[in-house]
DNA sequence: GCGCCTTTGTAAATGGGTTAGACTAAGGGG
DNA sequence: CCCCTTAGTCTAACCCATTTACAAAGGCGC
């Protein structure tokens, strides 16, 4: 891929922008620093943004005897960003002001049998005209949607998803035509939305390069360079879930043996716990996953022992993420994370000098993911947001007088 | 990293003299098409390649009808580039023109105790002076050398050496003061320095995505982004071989267990046909992997199991690197490839389809090298290659009148 | 030989990008 | 009122690639 100049703006504009929503509010010369921009630099980009109505300026700050600071900050009452998080289960979605907070949400449940592409437009378009009445007369600058899967970006949605047996569906089409909104629809799976979820506001902002580690029912990475999103051949890198981890080990859904899904993911976690334990698992498996956090914390030895047992795996798993990809940071996210992380990742990390090379084990730092928020849907708006501001920045607007 | 307009400037100079040197002789025009780069943009970058003598017009050739095409090639008779292959036994030295062919070339063996730095240091002067007298007036532009193990680019060496015991080893500095010579030195192990030489010659050139898997009495990769060798956070990514692939396996000479090398690592190939075939192997490593390929070739069964096994690994360690970096391209080199690549490449693409995802699958494509070159001190000499083109471009004499 | 065509290569103009440095704005303090 | 400090903008310079126009060089028909 040829690269342009064009390209450098962009890139600059994303890392000026990020920085502001994570700092706002802020001023010029701050972001300067932090981005390792000119000042002059940092004013123009900021002056677009202005004139897009992206950012404010939101009042003065005292600057110890000079001019004072311009506070800039995202213009929460501009348009808005949407993005929807599609699950086996649910259909959830989020309205986002410009500084990624949420605004609104809806939420749909779905039966696993409602799994035809029109079922599911359905329930998002229910969730969406919902959302739409309360919204008034604010603008909608994008939509990010995650589907569970392999996702073609250019077209739909082809491959597997877990159950729904979708091939080559024309789901942005589909969807555009259903919704009549004159907006523009960005697609992706969770692994992508999460990973620049992260990039603009977990703990990959600014970080050169960095894996987000995925763990949920299914499990899957995230990789990031120089602050984009890194998507591979046709946007199925970070299949690390199903990177083989003993080639003598057990079938997994996706066909292989021994992927380190079948270790690691959330049904393979549970079923260990109910073999040591000898009760079966009552209730859904976010419950028993949580009853496995509970009885950890409580110190019983069954759920010490499945821990202990996962944690290798994945101290093993992480360790061949990082010998192979020598990343700056590797994050840990997804809902197990959110149950069992607090067991879980200072295990991992404990045990990953076993299995890492020296080198890249020094450099990578471990972190897990604190915020509460829904990083599937946000991530998905931040994708919306990412093509809201190259769309604007490749018009040719350039407003120089 | 910030990324300027320099660096689109480079990266371009870098596609261009790829072009023209695995093309040569050759036109504006053609370039131009091949890189996807304006006729004009092309001649600027050329005529300051010529400008710094890296490239000279070579004769016309008809057009059909219209002006006679200006034919471009590298300029062989001006600078010339050295790259040097530090082994456990031998130090192996080629002196390259700017067309990377070959010119000269020394040899030195070294005893497997002889691995103290200034040792080394030694060994490689005295090929280098050996070469410099035959070499007369021409220029030596740079010199690249790989070495085994962990380097650190910025300041030498690091972390281990298979059997050295090295760290911290400020070599570039030793070799600069032994060498007296005032030339930029570049290090580098041979994983990157093979995925450079594959840049500029292999099958690399062009592709967007690529991984080089290097099969040796160690193994490894080498991943390449955007016509870039990606490094990673400490120069060490890449570290394929010591990727965990059963944790319950055997150990590994890293300290992990299981790691790939353990099992299609060059002794761990002659141990399994050793195993099978009941007699000790005879002979060197090469030797006996000679001896390998025979018998496979001649349809011996403990040799084509010995094939098989080896193939079901690689198969699975190759699609864990397809599944999780998403390749466009995965090439085989090293110098177990050479001796049994043509047994197991096949056998390798044969099983893949049951290890890796379908829609990364699909994508990739596996090759083997053909080169008879050394790679590893080609690629270490491109590496020179790309230092003096960073370095004149850097400079800012762009000579615009 | 003379237009006319084709193809190749270059020069100038254009437009996108960053930056240094001059300049303006805004306030503090003696 | 003057000087100092800090913040932000504007201009000019420079870098890069590309479009457009043009010059160079040859073939071909007449």
């Amino acid at each position: 891929m040829k690269s342009t100049s064009r390209d450098i703006r962009l890139r600059n504009c994303f890392a000026v922008l990020r920085h502001l929503i994570a700092d706002a509010p802020t001023s010029r010369q701050i972001l300067a620093r932090a981005t390792d921009l000119s000042v002059a630099t940092v004013s123009n980009l900021v002056t677009d943004l202005i004139e897009l109505g992206v950012v404010v300026e939101v009042g003065r700050e005292d600057s110890g005897g000079g001019r004072p600071r311009a506070l800039l900050a995202p213009n929460t009452g501009g348009g808005v960003m949407i993005g929807v998080d599609v699950a086996e289960t649910y259909v959830h979605l989020e309205v986002y002001d410009l500084a990624l907070t949420v605004v609104d949400r809806a939420e749909e449940r779905m039966e696993v049998s409602e799994n035809s592409p029109e079922q599911v437009i359905g329930h998002i378009a229910a969730a969406l005209d919902r959302v739409r009445e309360r919204l008034g007369e604010r603008e909608i600058l994008g939509l990010g949607v995650s589907l569970p899967g392999q996702v073609d970006v250019a077209w739909g949605v082809s491959g597997f998803a877990p159950n729904w047996n979708w091939h080559d569906v024309p789901f942005r089409q589909m969807l555009a035509d259903r919704l009549r909104l004159d907006v523009p629809i960005y697609l992706d799976n969770p692994l992508k939305t999460i990973t620049v979820g992260e990039l603009w506001f977990g703990d990959g902002r600014g970080v050169e390069r960095f894996a987000v580690l995925i763990l949920g029912t299914g499990v899957g990475a995230g990789l990031a360079f120089s602050g984009q999103l890194y998507r591979g051949a046709t946007n199925s890198a970070g299949e690390w879930g199903h990177t083989t981890i003993n080639p003598a080990g057990p079938q997994c859904r996706c066909g292989a043996k021994g992927c380190i899904e079948a270790y690691v993911g959330a049904p393979a976690i549970l079923w260990q716990w109910a073999q040591l334990d000898g009760r079966a698992a009552a209730g859904s498996q976010t419950e028993a996953m949580a009853a496995l956090a509970a009885a950890w914390k409580a110190g019983e030895p069954s759920a010490v022992r499945t821990v202990e047992t996962v944690a290798e795996y994945l101290a093993a798993g992480v360790a061949n993420l990082v010998n192979l990809v020598n990343p700056d940071l590797v994050v840990f996210d997804g809902w197990v994370t959110g149950a069992l992380g607090d067991a879980l990742v200072p295990e991992v990390e404990r045990r990953l000098p076993a299995h890492a090379m020296e080198a890249p084990l020094k450099a990578v730092r471990l972190k897990r993911n604190q915020q509460e928020r829904n990083m599937v849907s946000l991530g998905a708006a931040a994708l919306a947001l990412e093509g809201h501001l190259s769309r604007l920045n490749t018009v040719g607007s350039r407003s120089r007088r």
